[in-house]
DNA sequence: CAACAGGTGAACACTCATGTTCACAACGGT
DNA sequence: ACCGTTGTGAACATGAGTGTTCACCTGTTG
């Protein structure tokens, strides 16, 4: 009952990062006072969903296999999976402030990093940066997550699109004339 | 001086969507009260900034040629240099439940889908829907916003990357042995 | 049955953003 | 010198979100 807590709040703060916690206890069904008791403050609650958020990509995390050549698209598979719950992660205002949160994400950000400037040996571009490929990486999932909630996108086409398009861009292929 | 405030406002709330009139007024260093006569309230404030936000892309966008192949690339190097004035109008929360600016934008999006889809006849890939390739287009550029305002990208090197990044993707070429 | 934990609604005080009014100062035009 | 404009600070009322306490209900466990 308490992961529903969470669900129901993330979704209800990433829809309106201003609702109030009457807001948030409301559509969870339950009681003003009871969201009090789990989480003593506003911070508390967002810092939680947060940090659920961030064992959510760490238990996808763990079963990818980062020495293999399609560790990155299995990776980015598996987080489009996970749609909004991380969504909040990266959108939610204000959340990178909270230090202890921006260590624990640089800290799942490195391995992802060590793969891409890995795989940079061979099926990745060498004359971009791994940052800057990495945050590719998360802008194609922002978009997709976006696409999905707008209805636009079906969530079973989302990781064929993503991972199409940000490996392979969208120019087509046979057309290119550009160096 | 008008002009200098709506910038000043632009960044206080991008960077802190909940800041304060007072953040505000003190940030452009004029009194509150100066700031309430010239915009009566909050949300007039934030349409105000949005609204110049498509001012600007509107006269930006009008010394592009429609017209030539290379009109994409041309027109996101111009949104590239815009930065946060525009980045406000993608990112700013709960921006889309104002239906006036949403109409605004989504008749600003219609010229640059029909470019998409006519292009999609030549330079662009077909197998993807033209909305996609938009939102693909708006990634990149808040990617490059926000590695730019984080101090990672150089200003001048951001177009260079969205382009590249955007049309060929992040692929090693020269490696792809994918169908 | 008794005790206890967990949930609930009502009520309260507190803080703060907001919107408004008012009186005053600076400035330019007549 | 007069007046209208514009900006300013101070003060005030209002409303909303927040955090807290308390009395009450419910189910479970002993």
């Amino acid at each position: 009952m308490s992961v529903h807590l969470l669900q129901t709040a993330t979704s209800v703060l990433l829809k309106d990062p201003t609702a109030s916690l009457g807001d948030v206890a409301r559509a969870a069904g339950v009681g003003r006072t009871t969201l009090h008791k789990r989480f003593p403050t506003r911070t508390a609650l967002v810092r939680a969903v947060a940090s659920d958020a961030l064992d959510l990509i760490e238990s996808v995390a763990c079963h990818v296999d980062f020495d293999s050549d399609d560790a990155l698209e299995d990776l980015m598979t598996r987080l489009v999976a996970l749609g909004p719950r991380v969504e909040f992660l990266l959108r939610f205002p204000g959340l990178d402030r909270d230090e202890e949160l921006a260590a624990r994400i640089r800290e799942m950000d490195r391995p992802v990093l060590d793969l891409i400037t890995r795989l940079q040996g061979t099926k990745l571009r060498r004359d971009l940066p791994a940052w800057w490929i990495l945050h590719t990486l998360y802008a194609g999932l922002f978009n997709a997550w976006e696409a999905i909630s707008d209805g636009r996108l079906a969530p079973l086409d989302a990781p064929r699109f993503v991972l199409s398009t940000v490996f392979e861009g969208v120019s087509d292929v046979r057309a290119v004339d550009r160096t």
